[in-house]
DNA sequence: TATGACTATATCGTTGAGCGATACAGGATA
DNA sequence: TATCCTGTATCGCTCAACGATATAGTCATA
């Protein structure tokens, strides 16, 4: 079992595709200014667990104060009282502090009472056992999309398969498919205030070349990328939209260049993508 | 694509095994008793993230209210924040509250960030490589073990791939090996506290008998159990201990009993799983 | 094995953030 | 139409939490 390789591959695929998932940080003062309904205790616990975002391993007390901007004192009351409760937990080797495992409570109990995933759980499930290539479903959330169900094939590495894990809306093929559902100004905008640092030599670089994807969205009814997070990736998405037509997230089936060209994936799965959203339905 | 039948049976599974995610409800006098650093404010924020933990469909304020044991007033107040940073969210069609997306984002940092499933995972990975049964990771938490990595066989119902599935202790393959690593008084104490309501007509039901598992797991190194939370399943779970031998994790490769017999099945996988807990060490 | 720089944990008097009672508007049900 | 449920908004009082500070344990390094 050559072991060190794959958490090798792993660890570096992961690196470069977590960028994506920054969070906007919370900003205490501007997000209460004028709201007599916003409670500051609750941002900061929040900030707490927000903390953990851009960490690589395990914190220390003084770490999260920082990256929650708050003071010692505050951490440690705000930390204690999560560890209490079981959302923060120390290392293995008590080293540090990190999430707890209710986290995972929270995971399931969104998971279970999502419409979307509810909905599309059992189709894309169906969709999977028709073809043999990764299905997904992401959902859609301002400048990325996050996964929220990803049924590998099995050449994938493992933590592809992570909920939460996200990318950005303008190069892959779900948010395209998302972005054309919207008017020009708002994906206009949305490209525009996206972090464009390139995953590939092939990732879209201008605002205008996502447009025209977009654009051809529309005219087929689904989108298909190639090479844009990943080398050697197909990828055809198609939008699901709430009842007003707003769309909420994709779905999407993602193959290799090196097994289909293109035009072959396009005609191979564009109709079943299509049929499947539809099933899941406005 | 028939999708009613595979969503009903589904959403059966998923009822009868949803019940040992029933989470130790917080209660705010007894936590905050006698501990200067324990804050109500953030007990009271993990109570209206928790609210859903019983819910089956998008709650109303003063649903959560209810269920976080906590007045209108403050429910509003909480949940508006909570909505403002994106833990909590509408329903698409504006009708309830529902977990908003940003809880994925604690998902995603929960996984990346726990030792235990960053070594776990390239070896979890490996093992379903090689053998083409479902294999998975749980965490030990007091009488449950909680799913973090989950790679189905091609044969199973999607909701089995979610994150944060629990089921008890004293029933499941890895459950077992945990309490074979933990010293008879305590076991038993595990076991006793569980709800031991049977999932199956194959169920333990008895403390010895589940007693009698564990002593034979110590003997052999694996446990193996049979139609314990599905009928016709067959498992074998394996620990996985910190470094002074407590037992965090296991893993497990489980089957079905119309493909294989239970001797067949240890004889064919029980040396793979072993060396693959193994191989994530202590 | 002493030094210094970290950790986590504990204490306590002061004060303003949040409590909670109350009021109001819109939508659904009967 | 009346009733009961939603979500939302307002406002003085008060006690929970703040944050400065002190202590003890752990780990490098000299």
């Amino acid at each position: 079992m050559n072991v060190l390789s794959i958490a090798f591959g792993a660890q570096m695929t992961f690196r470069s595709v977590h960028r994506a998932n920054a969070q906007r940080a919370i900003n205490l003062e501007s997000d209460a200014e004028g709201d007599p309904l916003f409670l500051r205790s609750v941002a900061r616990v929040m900030q707490v667990l927000n903390a953990f975002n851009d960490a690589h391993r395990p914190l220390t007390l003084s770490e999260i104060a920082t990256a929650a901007r708050i003071d010692r004192s505050a951490a440690q009351r705000i930390v204690h009282t999560l560890r209490k409760l079981g959302y923060i937990a120390r290392d293995d080797d008590d080293r540090g502090y990190m999430l707890g495992l209710r986290v995972l409570d929270l995971t399931l109990d969104f998971m279970r009472l999502n419409p979307l995933v509810k909905r599309a759980s059992p189709i894309l499930l169906e969709l999977r056992r028709r073809v043999s290539e990764r299905v997904d479903l992401s959902l859609f959330d301002d400048t990325r999309v996050l996964y929220a169900m990803r049924m590998p094939s099995k050449r994938e590495a493992f933590h592809a398969t992570l909920p939460g894990h996200s990318v950005p809306v303008y190069c892959s093929s779900g948010g395209v498919a998302i972005l054309a559902r919207l008017d020009d100004e708002q994906a206009r905008d949305i490209v525009a205030r996206s972090d464009r640092t390139p995953f590939t030599a092939f990732t879209m670089r201008e605002v205008e070349e996502v447009m025209q994807a977009v654009e051809e969205t529309r005219r087929k009814g689904f989108a298909c990328l190639t090479n844009q997070i990943m080398n050697e990736e197909v990828a055809i998405g198609v939008a699901i939209t709430a009842h007003d037509g707003r769309p909420l997230a994709a779905i999407h089936i993602a193959g290799s260049l090196l097994e289909w060209s293109k035009e072959e994936f396009v005609a191979n799965f564009s109709g079943l993508v299509m049929e499947a959203a539809d099933a899941i339905g406005s």
